[in-house]
DNA sequence: CAAAATACCATAAAATCCCATATAATACCA
DNA sequence: TGGTATTATATGGGATTTTATGGTATTTTG
């Protein structure tokens, strides 16, 4: 599995192209498609991402009902529909499409953000004020990160 | 699974390279990324520390959405973001982002002390601080200092 | 053909490699 | 056992490569 870590900010250019860290490219360096998939959030205002090794594998398990419910079956089959496959270049960037800039409101500076296996592009601002708001709950909720111990699969 | 143990203090250079000790970097040897995962400490001016082993269980564990509510989900995924990726040189080193050192207030010395299973990375000072503190409070508590497995769960 | 997409080239800054050396740790041997 | 040789470690600096970014040329496609 990929495993996406780190934050960072790369610009934007007029033809729409931005790196791709070069930690998440070598992150993906394994993969079959070189380049990364992107589709819409549809819960934040960014754009979700990861190699295509995780699309197919959701597509296999989806298409083997592996106890989706229809809710599920449904919603999940529409990030295919709006999934886009952005290929490198040589330089290791992609170009952003227009109704993923629009739906992230980029506009000149690009933030990637690792998630474990997939990561998020935002609008740099935006992704800070969506941060703070998550800090603040946690503080209010009282909520600890588990980072340890690992509740599963110690080694 | 890595055990770390013991304290050592190195120095940082102009280039924020340090060396990580010996006996961590044998630690480590056996797991698959040739380096290091450290992270802002969310309870201590410190650096978290640990190998790709432990950071990929994490990652499947929150994947496999094993008892996490969105709130913890969302607060953990924080982490990755800040979580870096820190490879060896050839002779052991690693470079500390400008990030990891604000938040520890690192100047040119480094302090390492294995926790088992992770590390922490520290201004010496602060550490001593910490360790006075960690004392005296034991004291306060007539906690006794016995070695005794943890309890799962524990934070 | 025009417009868009892609390939190709150039460059500054940053990251990484490579080599040198002093010190510490370990092995070896009389 | 003491002393010496050897190895490993920590550290420093210069050379080289990679990365991010910009631009131009070429190809594809509708």
């Amino acid at each position: 599995m990929a495993l996406f870590l780190s934050t960072t900010i790369n610009k934007i250019d007029s033809k729409a192209r931005v790196s791709v860290p070069s930690a998440f490219r070598t992150a993906l360096s394994k993969q079959s498609f070189k380049g990364i998939i992107a589709f819409p959030s549809y819960s934040s205002k960014c754009i979700d991402s990861c190699g295509i090794d995780r699309m197919e594998a959701i597509a296999e398990s989806l298409d083997q009902n592996e106890g989706y419910s229809k809710d599920e079956y449904d919603l999940m089959s529409l990030y295919f529909g709006e999934a886009e496959k952005l290929p490198f270049d040589q330089e290791g960037r992609v170009i952003l499409p227009k109704n993923l800039i629009q739906h992230s409101d980029i506009k000149d500076q690009v933030l990637f953000v690792g998630l474990g296996p997939t990561f998020q592009i935002w609008e740099p601002n935006t992704y800070n004020e969506q941060k703070l708001k998550t800090i603040k709950n946690a503080k209010d909720k009282n909520l600890n990160p588990r980072l340890k111990p690992i509740p599963r699969g110690i080694r």
